[in-house]
DNA sequence: CTTTTTATATACCGAATGGTATATAAAATA
DNA sequence: TATTTTATATACCATTCGGTATATAAAAAG
């Protein structure tokens, strides 16, 4: 039992912080709130994570495998742009669904400062998860002429478009469903082929 | 010149200010930073401000004014959609040359958590904005059958990509130009009307 | 059984935080 | 000219910040 305790006190680290980062703004969320929830003290985190920034990364590690996992397996079904991108939007909806904290973290990530701490982090987490989507416009660039070099900004285009309907999502404005990842893909495909 | 020197101060501690807010989150902004920045001393910012909440709700309300003023005034010129939504682009796009700093502040508030001290006062700022170009879908809505009761999903989702412009504006992807408007109001209206 | 490693808490650190009591000097008002 | 208002600074407040020196207890390794 003693070994479950230990284990469950990083766990319930990592948790409390991934609430706290997905409500308040890095700079804003304080070392001993997550102490606090955790029923711990801050030597206890500092042992686990050496420092605020580790424990940022550690939250990152833990619970944003997944989506990278999901990402990189999109290649392997080679399926074309449509059934690609389709995909891309599922894997984000269904973050929202299973993990809707660490999707309210990752909406923030694109737009974190400059010069804030965790910049690098986020950004290098965010941009790796962005490659593998620009590895599918990549693909589509060799098939279709009139799409080369535009890879970059189609893709960031497509997942400022997901972006948005998951802020409308967690605004209430719409509900996940099928036919809501139906119209996202639809409504970019007519935008860039006509 | 005294006269003068005293509206300085308070300028300066707004333009310094809103440096800052747009580089990091309104959290991380330190009062004392705005002050040595400034040239003054604390007890004058709080003089002027009253506390931070008051400082970061002059920003908005010193740098915010003119964007409003510009969304307001679409309605009078009576456009039809297409010519209505180019312009919400280009006032948008203009900000961004005529204060960067306040269009990248401005960029962050849809995603203001929820219990920040500044939520409120952003979010406000940020739906009334919203709310000019919400109108513009509501009057079409009266001509056009099948876009009934959906302005504020067609209105977030617009926003949403001229947001995804600009961000790739701030991030070097693409420059500012004419077709860049086109193209985006474009892209828009082959996804609703198709 | 002894030693080392792992995981924890008590109690503290200096620095920075937002904010203010008080004094003062200049300007506007009476 | 005397008084009030406006705008500023010095010097301080309690609190919180991220982080740590030290002690300790349990578990693992020797």
């Amino acid at each position: 039992m003693e070994n479950e305790e230990k284990i469950d006190n990083k766990k319930a680290i990592l948790r409390n912080a991934l609430n706290l980062f997905s409500k308040k703004q890095y700079e804003a969320v304080g070392i001993q709130e997550v102490v606090d929830l955790s029923g711990i003290t801050k030597p206890t985190l500092y042992y686990h994570f050496g420092n605020k920034i580790g424990l940022f990364e550690g939250v990152i590690r833990e619970y944003g495998k997944n989506l990278i996992e999901r990402l990189s397996d999109i290649e392997s079904h080679n399926e074309d742009l449509t059934g690609s991108l389709k995909r891309v939007a599922e894997i984000y909806f269904d973050l929202i669904r299973e993990n809707s904290n660490f999707a309210k973290m990752f909406l923030n990530f694109n737009l974190i400062p400059e010069d804030s701490e965790i910049r690098v982090i986020a950004f290098g987490f965010y941009m790796e998860a962005f490659s593998y989507v620009e590895d599918i416009f990549k693909k589509e660039e060799n098939k279709n002429g009139n799409m080369k070099n535009r890879s970059k900004i189609y893709c960031t285009t497509f997942m400022g478009m997901i972006f948005t309907y998951m802020s409308m999502i967690f605004n209430g404005f719409v509900e996940i469903s099928d036919k809501l990842i139906f119209d996202a893909v639809r409504q970019f495909l007519y935008g860039i082929y006509s």
